[in-house]
DNA sequence: AGCACGCCGACT
DNA sequence: GTCGGCGTGCTC
């Protein structure tokens, strides 16, 4: 092999472009692409990643440095997963050193070894001889000791992180290794793990199943009612897939907040311990481990949130994203990438199945289901035979705002709690009241940074910014008329909580937004109050929606539906449709229907009777056919070129003129520009914030155009105080 | 991005 | 006289 004199690097910088060095004197062989290196870059030192060899250098040759150090003896990317991240990078036009940053876990950007440490984190425990020699009952001096027995005895080695997880603490563990009854053992010699048999599938869930074909790319849509047995085919999919690979690994993608340790265990009930989880809860050695183990094929199945689809796989077998019209798959800030989307892209190029599992799909993946590009896979059986929930929808067109419910949706809830059951009030909005107004002259009270009012909260009392977080206390007068009559405006959770308690003496309100749960172990504390089944009322935001499931809750509110369907963003109409299908999947169990009440002032409104009377598919086919006639997404392809600064000139005449330098491309490329025009929320956190649409019917040419974009940004010398980002894709356009 | 270099105001 | 403000330009 006769090596070349330079090394192409990638480095952690927003510069497109790669950097050469040489190599030590002390090296004789170049690394390999796919190595981390260690180099000195104007005027600091910084971890690269090796991309390939180069003769020439491309700049003055006495200008290149030699590299500083080699740090990997092996490469810690493979040639898939690196040109896997090339290829996002090119797609998102991100440059490719940010792009390789944010697929690496923090601790090998930082050049941390990437050999795998076998800490306490890691450890399986498990019973000793003696532990399990112990009574049914055993150390009744000892409590949260015999808690962690008899877990240990019920599901078998078990790591540190998981039992973390679920609860148990460090001291318990560690007296009941001193006492010798536990110990931890090598994950490699456990064969002895008893899974938890599979489900029995009904004939939908057997003909979804049977459409897998393992070893060959293939998109799945699995479009399946809440109840209606997703997981059961995912972790069956699993099975099927490793079955005729059986080192074959499986990636689960899942939202944010959809990594319960519900979820996790259920993984680990049905395969064991070797799973790897990556979410943003683990310290980085945590992390690191866990895609270590991924990386050598030790794990099995990975399970993670949206970075997880950079993860690497020594085996791929199969990729899972579920609740695949969350949000959360897209990232919204740096690399903008979309996993849900990667996720098709990585599994296209692997060879390996790909299933997108939702109730509710995005209408993205809907259109690619009817354009025979996913195979669309319909579970519509409830698989518990649990009722469909009846949908009323109720008219709040005269409820005043300092008590939200209508008299209908009163009078339900007393009815529900009267047979022991629980109720769920959604509204998406914190605080006490969304602002606080002057009953004299009218003002309202505004953020000093935002074009936004400051929301009034009562527990501590102050007032808000959501979007920037500015605080101070309530004013006793209005700044501008200096009247003491300030009246609040509007409904949160906190005065929705107040007027139901206020209604409801007897029963327990909790109220359950990211107030009420931030400490650490609040959430727990709620879900198991919620989980004990006595009859409450649960007012809450979004984190009702996501993730948990209430058995116990028969009636489900959604305070202001106008909200969403009326919404400035196109995508509106379509996130409350997931949303009122989401909380209405939530309503209801097995013995009893449940009832979902939906508050509007527009009761009218085609889109809603149409959600209510033929459900979500119908609804979707009818949000399709407004965007096949605007040529919204998903029938032609966006990309958003967002700028802010201090004040609005710099941002107004940077995108003017990128507009003006873009327009012969564009007319070319058949791309319609729209803009620049002011953020929906004009000024934020002090800056003002345009945006240059661009809108093509061919992915390919938008993507053209985007580099002519990119190169003009780039050509120009624009203000410091100037920042820019480009989203392609985007899901939230404000 | 982040760091160096450079040119102007108030400090031991 | 120097310390340090942040404007501009470059990074193999």
């Amino acid at each position: 092999m006769t090596d070349s004199p330079y090394l192409q690097v990638a480095l952690p910088v927003p510069l497109r472009r790669l950097f050469h060095y040489s190599l030590p004197d002390t090296c004789l062989t170049a690394p390999h692409t796919g190595t981390r290196v260690r180099v000195s870059f104007a005027g600091r030192q910084l971890v690269g990643l090796v991309m390939g060899e180069s003769d020439h250098p491309g700049v003055d040759e006495d200008k290149v440095k030699a590299v500083d150090a080699i740090i990997d003896a092996i490469p810690i990317l493979d040639r898939e997963l690196l040109s896997f991240i090339h290829w996002a990078a090119d797609y998102y036009h991100c440059p490719l050193g940010e792009a390789l940053q944010t697929a690496l876990p923090v601790l090998l950007r930082q050049g941390e070894d990437a050999s795998f440490e076998p800490e306490e984190s890691c450890r399986l425990w498990d019973l000793t001889p003696e532990g399990r020699g112990l009574p049914e009952t055993p150390l009744p001096r000892a409590p949260k000791q015999a808690e962690l027995l008899v877990y240990l005895r019920e599901h078998g080695p078990t790591s540190w992180q998981t039992l973390k997880e679920q609860g148990f603490s460090r001291d318990p563990l560690k007296r009941l290794d001193e006492r010798g009854l536990i110990a931890t053992a090598d994950p490699d010699s456990l064969d002895h793990f008893s899974a938890e048999p599979p489900l029995a599938l009904n004939p939908q869930q057997a003909r979804a199943l049977e459409a897998l074909a393992p070893g060959k790319f293939a998109a799945h849509l699995l479009d399946g009612t809440t109840g209606s047995g997703k997981t059961e085919v995912y972790l069956q999919a699993i099975e099927r897939v490793r079955k005729v690979t059986p080192t074959a690994q499986a990636l689960v993608l899942v939202p944010e907040i959809g990594l319960t340790p519900q979820t996790i265990a259920r993984f680990r009930r049905r395969f064991g311990p070797k799973i790897a989880v990556l979410h943003s809860g683990l310290t980085d050695r945590e992390r690191l481990n866990n895609w270590v183990l991924a990386a050598t094929g030790r794990a099995q199945i990975v399970i993670g949130t949206r970075s997880a689809i950079f993860t690497p796989l020594a085996k791929p077998g199969l990729i899972i994203v579920d609740e695949e019209h969350d949000l959360s798959f897209k990232q919204q800030e740096g690399f903008r990438y979309s996993a849900r989307d990667l996720a098709s892209v990585r599994a296209q190029r692997l060879g390996i199945p790909v299933i997108l599992g939702s109730a509710t799909p995005a209408l993205e993946s809907l259109h690619n289901a009817r354009a025979g590009r996913y195979h669309h896979l319909q579970l519509t059986q409830r698989a518990n035979s649990q009722a469909t929930p009846q949908i009323i929808v109720s008219d709040s067109h005269d409820v005043p705002a300092s008590r939200g419910v209508t008299e209908e949706s009163l009078a339900a809830i007393g009815s529900h709690l009267a047979s022991g059951n629980q109720v769920l009030v959604f509204l998406n909005r914190r605080g006490y009241a969304p602002t606080l107004q002057c009953h004299d002259c009218g003002t309202q009270l505004q953020c000093p940074h935002c074009d936004a009012r400051l929301t009034l909260h009562h527990n501590p009392r102050h007032l808000h910014c959501h979007h920037c977080d500015f605080q101070r206390p309530q004013s006793s007068h209005c700044e501008h008329c200096h009247s003491h009559r300030l009246v609040p405006l509007g409904l949160g959770t906190e005065r929705s909580e107040e007027f139901l308690k206020a209604n409801f003496p007897q029963t327990p309100v909790l109220r359950i937004d990211r107030d009420t749960t931030r400490s650490k172990h609040a959430l727990e504390r709620l879900m198991a109050q919620i989980h004990s089944g006595e009859a409450c009322i649960l007012v809450g935001t979004q984190m009702l929606a996501k993730g948990h499931h209430f058995p116990d809750v028969t009636l489900a509110i959604i305070m202001d539906v106008d909200g969403g369907l009326l919404s400035a963003d196109f995508r509106g109409p379509e996130r409350m449709g997931q949303l009122i299908t989401q909380v209405a999947g939530r309503a209801g169990r097995a013995d009893k229907a449940g009832q979902v009440i939906l508050q509007t002032r527009n009761r009218e409104h085609p889109l809603l009777q149409l959600l209510v009377h033929q459900g979500y598919g119908a609804f979707a086919q009818a949000l399709l056919s407004e965007r096949d006639i605007t040529r919204m997404p998903p029938f032609a392809h966006l990309a958003l070129v967002r700028a802010d600064a201090p004040n609005a000139e710099i941002p107004q005449s940077f995108l003017k003129q990128l507009r003006q330098q873009v327009e012969a491309a564009a007319l070319t490329h058949k791309v319609q520009l729209l803009g620049p025009m002011p953020a929906l929320m004009e000024k934020r956190g002090q800056r003002y914030r345009y945006q240059l649409q661009a809108k093509a019917e061919s992915r390919g040419a938008l993507h053209q155009f985007l580099q002519a974009l990119v190169s003009a940004i780039e050509a120009g010398r624009w203000q410091r105080a100037l920042r820019w980002s480009l989203d392609i894709d985007p899901q939230d356009m404000s």
